[in-house]
DNA sequence: CCCTATGTGGAGGATATCCTCCGGAACACC
DNA sequence: GGTGTTCCGGAGGATATCCTCCACATAGGG
């Protein structure tokens, strides 16, 4: 319970995590580990090779494995900022008067997100294990999802069997149609959600078979993670 | 233009490709390969290890490579039969006098057979192999869709802007959907596959965004084909 | 200016998969 | 059964990626 002398005005923000500062010289080596990070996720998805990384940062495999010593870490560092995106489409879309309106302009804007950085429309399909700090983006984003969904419901236009879930089967779709038409046919993805949306409007039609419930999503996502190359048992 | 004199009655369905007979071991080897070959394409996608197919099949991995030099060929004789089913339910589907049914029953079909065989998912919605035969029967299979889309959209019961591509981004959506949720929700994907089937009703609803094209969807599938395990420029 | 805690790079072992090579086994025809 | 053609299996080179280890470099306080 002895007292740390080191509560100096200057541990604003760089010294979030890290209890001790880094040298000068690492800490630019991490930024710029973080910002090739961020260029590689966004082109080749969360499996790209880390050699890669650490070579476009100029920088060796080492320093970056002491500085991320797993994947995990150096995937939930380089994303927060697009998980924030995410979570404040959410806030925007609420701000949206018309239920309708705030619900369509989400969708869209996340599917836009992940067409955007296929490290990201990994992430959004898949979930991270073990970061706190983006698990907790995500469930603040959640719930203002669900508000969404819930006032677009009581406005009557999106339909009744509507749940969570069906955004998430959504973006497991969308993330798959960008990955395999992103090249050749850049905006296909922009139909496939303009009739995904048109689905989920209210009508009358033939009773939809059950949502997988959110339990099983959240296996299915961890198992995902856990395959690939983002689970690191250590 | 001198003839052969080969058309023994014994060139009967064994010969169809091969010049020679293969010794008997051999052939045996040979069916056994394609069983297995079958399982594990089943249960892994086209892209797991030969070395796993030889094993199974209880064979040295060079004895599948003298029979099959490119695993392209392996899948193209392991799915034939899986291709033809694909066909066939377009037939099937083409006798239901109803033309929305005969579209349902096509589509819910289809996406059933990914769902049971991921080799086909993978094969259906990301990969044209150079191989005749399965060419042709997707060429074949593909007629008779048109003539169902057609036909809905002639009895006004499916949208006037849907196009053959959009059953292709439903295809690749759907694999997508399977492959994450399958273990843990078995089911999901029906209830994404009705969702897509409310979409693709006609009804008024604002403009899609432009389809891509058929062009646009075969360059992109021949990448991903290439990409993956499955193209090999000899 | 010097010393040491802190940081660095790249070699290299481990693993997974692809594919080839070739000595030896098995078949089939006589 | 003998014999030549056909076929087999597994070793092993090539490649890609992961991750660790350790001799060397350097920032920065005294």
């Amino acid at each position: 319970m002895t007292v740390r002398p080191l509560s100096s005005p200057d541990s604003l923000a760089a010294a979030r995590r890290a209890p001790r500062r880094l040298r000068a010289d690492a800490e630019r080596n991490r930024a710029a580990i973080l910002a090739a990070a961020r260029e590689v996720f966004a082109e080749q998805g969360l499996e790209a090779p880390l050699e890669e990384i650490a070579a476009r940062a100029g920088v060796g495999i080492a320093t970056l494995y002491r500085r991320f010593p797993a994947r995990e870490q150096l995937v939930a560092a380089a994303l927060v900022e697009k998980i924030t995106q995410y979570a404040e489409a959410a806030e925007l879309a609420l701000a949206i008067p018309d239920p309708w309106a705030g619900f369509v302009s989400f969708t869209e804007r996340i599917c836009e997100l992940q067409a955007g950085d296929r490290g990201l429309s990994d992430l959004l399909s898949m979930t991270l294990p073990a970061d706190e700090q983006v698990e907790q983006l995500r469930r603040q984003a959640n719930d203002k999802v669900i508000e969404l969904v819930e006032r677009a419901k009581a406005a009557g236009r999106l339909r009744e069997d509507f749940v969570g879930e069906d955004l998430l089967l959504l973006l497991i779709a969308n993330a798959a149609v960008v990955h395999v038409t992103q090249p050749d046919a850049p905006d296909a993805w922009r139909r496939f959600v303009a009739l995904a949306l048109d689905a989920f409007q209210r009508r009358d039609g033939p009773r939809l078979p059950m949502p997988p419930s959110t339990a099983e999503m959240t296996r299915a996502m961890l198992r995902l993670a856990r395959k690939r190359g983002c689970g690191n048992r250590s």
